[in-house]
DNA sequence: GTGAAAGCGCTAACAC
DNA sequence: GTGTTAGCGCTTTCAC
């Protein structure tokens, strides 16, 4: 008490040592109060929880982390983390985290550069973690994929299967294929595609699309590239407005979709009547959008939920699945329609 | 060695202890060349370097934090992470954060119940934090802020400005008064607007309309309230289109006014021909829009930097500012034109 | 059921 | 400059 300053200042947060000293009880009785490892009489545990309320003690993550070598805290690195797919599955993550008592951290890798990816995962791993979820979605979250070490519990959160690693996917391939099947059954003798920027070579969007293609024996156009900017696709637009041959268009996503549509009525052309597009993802925009787009419903939010929990259970060891599969569902709106030739109606 | 298992298994993460074996070196002298905290000859600040790259050695933040009791992670805390604006400043807080070298944690809180924000932040004191960053859009965040202890750095990220309080602001007020000004001087008599979620009773882009209204002496319709969610835009757009009065709308977001648009277009409404709508944030896709939105451009990374610096120099005692604000920049498209008489031209 | 003792991986304080 | 010592706030033995 002596060394105590004699004016303001706030007391430093209170210990266990103090809830101990206030309960009238021993240190690890407090640990046990907390933590649930051991019984502990009914009377003492009273006196301790009272303390605890009193004194508005909360224990250090930080002390427990060192001495039991278990973490609450889980990573997600991610490539962004505010464009819609990213955003929604980090709020699926950490819903479910939340849920089950974790805390998440943030570690974002904006390129596939292998100092960038290094020096990310490093100062991620400085952190006590108890698992990490890398959003697979692009080439930075591959390449950090690769360099966390095999001792941590991990899950790769979308991106295309692979064997060995725990992952939650939505099969995008699966329902871009059903969604170039619909183009297709409309009457459009093919359907051009715009991707936007793969996660390595092979996209599952672009594998369903090219796969659908050549089940219908329909030709196969040259894929044109977008960037993650909703404006990249309004070039795309134009030039495909260009090409009087084409008349439907499936989008890697609903933004690049909405920039082809305006590239499309800058030159002049509408949807659907002159040219069909569909996106991907089903936006929150995308029912709003005139006309009303037509999509394929992605739950990003429930990926982050199922990949939170195939990591939580590798984490206590109650599991050992790998893989959850969900497929998107098309959403059929106002944006696709049978072709007519341009000019037409 | 006789206790290592003799088969598999990945050895332990290296200790601080393992490293100054290895470089023949005592710990404390490891810790001076990882903290910098004090001079070590080259020789053997070389002999450290080698064993950590040797062994892939990285220092445990938690017991750094123990024992130094100072954290390199911030705590964000918000209430939601996905929508527009929040996603974007939680970006800009991120990349600030991490140029500086400390961590984010994300708390999210998704009601102002009395319980759910003690929980969360509870949760979150448990870590080490240096400081916390809390996103005052909306109520859940009014209400976090009430809560954290005043003995942590923290910085109350927009909201109204108030006294006393580390803020970093986007003065919505003064942007929407500007572009109330510039909708009525295209001659409507009055302006309608439609709200979003307000984060308490006054609410920035609100006060500022009405300001603008009362200044020119124009009528102040009643408020019309929409949730965050796009399309509860549309609703209200049937109903202002059902009020011949209304040649203008001045919309809390822009996903709003994308809604409110759907809406007046189901009532057969143009717009800017029949009426004018104007947005708030310059959503990326408010460019793309049809047709192109007037809107107020409110750079929320920027609002994330702000605030994390604002943050930074009061955890590490490097400057005492308790205010940054920067004025939203008008964006003049085609969704706001003079006003003509419904059913006319 | 409960307490005493040890120790997690570091940095701070203090000798030399 | 560098090593020795102490100790951060907890949980985990291990006695009793």
């Amino acid at each position: 008490m002596s060394t105590k300053k004699a004016a303001g200042g706030n007391a430093r947060n209170p210990t266990i040592t103090d809830v101990a000293e206030r309960a009238g009880v021993s240190v690890p009785t407090v640990s046990r109060v907390l933590t649930g490892a051991a019984r502990v009489s009914p009377a003492k545990r009273e006196l301790v929880e009272a303390a605890i309320a009193e004194l508005h003690y909360r224990p250090s993550a930080a002390a427990r982390v060192l001495v039991s070598r278990k973490s609450q805290t889980i990573a997600v690195i991610a490539g962004n983390t505010s464009r819609y797919g990213y955003a929604e599955t980090i709020r699926g993550i950490e819903i479910a985290a939340r849920a089950e008592g974790y805390t998440v951290m943030i570690t974002v890798v904006e390129s596939a550069d292998e100092d960038e990816v290094d020096r990310a995962i490093a100062a991620t791993l400085t952190q006590a973690l108890a698992g990490i979820a890398v959003l697979k979605f692009d080439p930075p979250g591959v390449a950090a994929l690769r360099k966390i070490p095999s001792d941590l519990p991990v899950v790769a959160l979308s991106g295309t299967r692979e064997t060995g690693m725990r992952q939650a996917v939505l099969d995008e391939a699966a329902a871009a294929e059903e969604l170039t099947d619909y183009l297709l059954g409309l009457g459009h003798e093919t359907v051009h595609h715009v991707r936007v920027p793969p996660s390595r070579r092979v996209d599952g969007r672009t594998t369903g699309w090219k796969r659908a293609l050549a089940k219908a024996n329909a030709p196969i156009p040259p894929v044109r590239d977008a960037s993650w900017l909703p404006r990249s696709g309004v070039e795309v637009g134009r030039e495909l407005a260009a090409d009087p041959s084409v008349t439907a268009v499936f989008c890697g996503n609903d933004e690049i979709a909405m920039g082809v549509m305006r590239g499309l009525a800058e030159a002049g052309l509408r949807v659907p009547e002159d040219v069909s597009v569909a996106g991907f993802d089903d936006h929150p925009l995308a029912e709003l959008w005139n006309p009303p787009m037509t999509t394929v419903d992605q739950d990003f939010a429930d990926l982050g939920v199922r990949g939170f929990q195939l990591l939580l259970q590798a984490i206590d060891g109650t599991g050992d699945r790998l893989y959850s599969s969900e497929r998107p569902r098309l959403v059929f709106r106002e944006s696709a329609a049978a072709p007519r030739p341009r000019g037409v109606g």
